[in-house]
DNA sequence: CACACAACTGAACACTGTTCAATTAAAAAT
DNA sequence: ATTTTTAATTGAACAGTGTTCAGTTGTGTG
């Protein structure tokens, strides 16, 4: 088959993101197949490596979807929190976790694909994994309460880090927590240790 | 060919968890292949599934190694402290890290091994697994100075997964930490916080 | 020495990623 | 309206994977 107008460019690569995010979603990351996802969109593998070039770039594309579909999530999260910055905190950590868990799959091979130091990210993509970072620096400047430093964003990379040890472990069923039974709260503990201890306010116990 | 009189059993057992150890260590979890570790040392493919019973159970077996080594090397690295309790924690992050960025590959596929609920793990495994937990449980208790109790088996789980995530982050080269210099000492600091609010004394700033 | 057993093999199967000559629909030129 | 050109799409080919299991062959026993 040659030239086809079922789709334009730009709606055949929405299409293929879009099955290979739902495939993703079902299988996990060590059971996908881009044969396969190409297959549910009504097309054959060759057409991936047309559209994206190569296997990462389009495990970066499907990736990066779920990047997007997590700062919403994020967002919508904060949009719904009236309250103080200490809730607000605790909404932003609590959505974190809420999304991995409701995206388990497709959360966990954000993380499962390891990307080569030489492939190149689309701007547009990096853009939508530092979103989630900015989402982080926003409402922690805004509960410090004052503007954003060299030395708070460390600390936000810090609390990312933090947050998303407790969420890696939690769902991949390591030996950590298995039997705890609320693992956001701890994280958020050690998020409200660390802020307490970068504002001179007391920790609350 | 037959039972043959190179190894017994539980020597053939080490030597092929050696040279998947090995080529684990190469290649990274994705490129590893159990055709190929067979091959190193010296067998075919069938042998591991008749030793192992399948892949899942090698691959554990694999890993184990990994944390056995990971464990000895933070004893020994706390052996050779001398100083009081913020200086063992300091060595024990500091080591954690160090093991971690001396072997990526290994310590990497700890984590991209995902086991299935049904799969169950040999006891002495989870033992090599447990012991990790134990080093950082006692680690703890002698620094806060009093006996283990429940609400300290909690935060020695929370402290793992604090460590881990900036550990995790910074060698998949993740967002976060990219121009993040020293994320052992972030993630030291983010210990002391939550190790301070635990004790009542002030945390370092 | 023959037998039986268990260890070990490797071909078979169904899958994977990756490449690329061939095909063919659509656009451009006649 | 017909031909030519262009580029999108295919799918067979290749090398590799995990997994199974009938068959081969060393080794210990009767």
């Amino acid at each position: 088959m040659g030239r086809r107008s079922d789709h334009t460019p730009d709606a055949l690569r929405e299409l293929l993101i879009g099955c290979g995010h739902d495939l993703m979603a079902e299988r996990g990351f060590a059971k996908f197949s881009a044969r396969e996802a190409a297959r549910r969109a009504g097309y054959s593998v060759g057409t991936i490596y047309n559209v994206f070039g190569g296997l990462d770039a389009y495990l970066i594309a499907v990736n990066s979807r779920t990047f997007r579909e997590w700062s919403a999530w994020l967002e919508e999260a904060l949009a719904a929190t009236s309250g103080d910055g200490d809730a607000r905190v605790a909404a932003l950590v609590r959505a974190y976790f809420a999304f991995a868990d409701a995206n388990r799959n497709a959360w966990m091979a954000i993380y499962d694909h390891r990307i080569d130091r030489t492939t190149t990210i689309a701007k547009q993509d990096e853009a939508a994994r530092e979103a989630l970072t900015g989402i982080v620096d926003r409402e922690v400047t805004r509960w410090l309460g004052h503007a954003d430093e060299p030395a708070t964003r460390r600390l936000v990379r810090s609390l990312i880090a933090t947050v998303h040890g407790h969420c890696a472990l939690w769902l991949s069923g390591s030996y950590a927590l298995m039997r705890e039974e609320d693992p956001a709260g701890q994280a958020l503990a050690r998020v409200m240790e660390a802020l307490s201890a970068h504002s001179g306010r007391a920790a609350p116990s």
